[in-house]
DNA sequence: CCTCAAGACCGGCTGC
DNA sequence: TGCAGCCGGTCTTGA
């Protein structure tokens, strides 16, 4: 099926399975939909807007979503966390979040969507030029926000630092100082968005397994060090997932059926054993699984 | 007013 | 074949 993807304009790949679980949206994969969309996207007028199911609109009402978009210009495209941001003019942001199922894809006809996202098509944008912007979510947890950059979306707003921005260092540890996390385990606190941008609950398993710290470890007990080390290994292990994501998606495009490398890369999400030969234990934290080696990790 | 844990939202998939 | 339960990012709810 994935030479079918050769002529279509697959702006995201979602659904790897691994092992029974599911690889999401984090940081890196909404970096590539960005990367793969701005190019497509910025300079189009809305001409049009049909809304499906109505639950991914979160702001404002459905009816008033599809008329304030339409004629607006889409002027720049960014990411933040995991949101995807459409700088309109007029003052407008459309901010869209892809939940664990959302796919963005840019086509010129809904025929050429993927079978499997066509019957969970939820947004159709239609652009100046004859194309479109379709939002498909299997399972409807994503969002969309046609928003004033004058009210700035609350959860972008309060968001933590992106992992490379200067002073993110500064920033992550004093956001990790607050009093609210001192008893909380340091897995739950860097998964938190307010905490570091983008990372969730793979990224959050592997850059704790590559710092060697065991993710059921108390805030207040992790040392200075340690904290510098963990953001390291975010930044190193975020980038690193860019990277290949984009080489994924152009095999995508190319046709090669590769489903990307990062996957080749994950030490412990998802794995029965670590590399140092022992049996990887699983525990529930925030309601999230979670996996880590009680040898390497401490 | 605040914090915060738990529940809700979903549907493809697995396993019994 | 049927169906309960798993999975998880964010928002809502209620204590």
């Amino acid at each position: 099926m994935y030479t079918n993807f050769e002529k279509y304009d697959i702006i995201l790949i979602i659904l790897q399975k691994l092992k029974g679980l599911i690889t999401i949206p984090e940081l890196p994969e909404v970096e590539n939909v960005k990367r793969s969309l701005e190019n497509k996207v910025i300079g189009k007028t809305i001409v049009g807007c049909s809304v499906i199911n109505e639950k991914l609109i979160k702001k404002p009402t459905v009816q008033e979503f599809a008329k304030d978009i339409t004629g607006l210009k889409i002027t720049y495209l960014y990411r933040r966390g995991k949101y995807l941001v459409f700088t309109m003019d007029f003052s407008y942001e459309l901010v869209v979040h892809l939940g664990m199922t959302g796919l963005l894809i840019h086509v010129n006809n809904i025929n050429e969507i993927p079978q499997k996202y066509s019957k969970h098509l939820h947004v159709l944008i239609q652009l100046d030029g004859n194309t479109l912007l379709c939002y498909c979510d299997i399972r409807k947890f994503g969002s969309l926000r046609l928003l004033r950059q004058i009210n700035p979306y609350e959860a972008i707003a309060k968001m933590g630092p992106e992992p490379w921005e200067i002073g993110v260092r500064k920033s992550f540890k004093t956001r990790l100082s607050a009093k609210k996390w001192t008893n909380k385990t340091i897995k739950e606190a860097i998964m938190n968005q307010e905490v570091i941008a983008g990372v969730g609950n793979i990224y959050a398993s592997e850059a704790l397994y590559a710092s060697r710290i065991d993710p059921n470890r108390l805030v207040n007990k992790i040392t200075d060090v340690e904290r510098e080390l963990i953001l390291t290994n975010i930044q190193d292990i975020l980038q690193k997932s860019i990277d290949l994501g984009g080489t994924s998606i152009s095999d995508y495009l190319n046709g090669e059926g590769k489903k990307g490398q990062f996957q080749n890369y994950l030490k412990i999400y998802g794995k029965k054993k670590c590399e140092c030969g022992a049996d990887l234990k699983t525990v529930e934290i925030k309601g999230r699984n979670t996996f880590y080696c009680q040898n390497c990790q401490k």
